[in-house]
DNA sequence: TTTATAAATGAACATATATTCATGTGTTGG
DNA sequence: CCAACACATGAATATATGTTCATTTATAAA
């Protein structure tokens, strides 16, 4: 965290602001969950591993946004790919995204 | 959760997804803390209550930036504002905003 | 009433992002 | 080997989003 002090009045508090690159990571998290597909893909994926394909079908969109969201959400390490003959098997990476996903989940439905 | 069956093969197993409309206001939720000036904002905001001018300034961006945040954050019950004199107060709506974002920042910060 | 300050708002621009389509790569089965 | 399938990828396009600047409203002070 930063400390940032004001330097004007004390009318402004010091206060503690998670610093730039803590805040741009967290910024790129959420923005991985920002997506509708991409909710509907890891609501999927929180029950078990899929295959690209079946995705598509459980989601309603085609395999190719599939596998650009995938692509994304690998590189943010928040799915990870088994591959088995010509299928390429997704899995939450672990089971922290659930609880995430679980958490928002909640702030929708009551809150 | 939709029940969505293959119709196809067995290696298409029957998911229950999201449906659409939670999925979108998931989404939605998730999008808001999706910019690093809005995590920082909420970062501030979970320590107490501060007015615009001063968010500005912790935040380090223009206060017609902060205002523009603000009202995304304000539609989407995110943050409540408290008019005093000229100022504007903004404080985190509920305690489960901090929550989901303290979520968030354990899984970057570990994970 | 004037002047200054705090915040909100709208327009404009620049950038990011999601989807589609076409194509490429690797694997299985005939 | 060849054809079909599963997936990945790149380009292109359409749309969304964040910031800046100018303006407006509201409140306080002089």
């Amino acid at each position: 965290m930063d400390r940032v002090g004001a330097g004007r009045a004390e009318d402004v508090p010091d206060v503690e602001v998670v610093d730039e690159e803590t805040a741009a990571r967290l910024a790129e998290l959420f923005s991985a969950l920002s997506d509708s597909s991409r909710v509907r893909i890891l609501s999927v994926l929180a029950q078990g591993e899929m295959h690209v394909g079946a995705l598509a079908h459980a989601v309603g969109i085609s395999e190719s946004a599939v596998s650009h969201h995938l692509r994304g959400l690998r590189q943010m390490r928040l799915v990870r790919a088994r591959k088995e003959g010509r299928f390429v098997f997704y899995t939450l990476d672990d089971d922290h995204i659930a609880d995430l996903f679980r958490c928002g989940l909640d702030h929708v439905r009551h809150g």
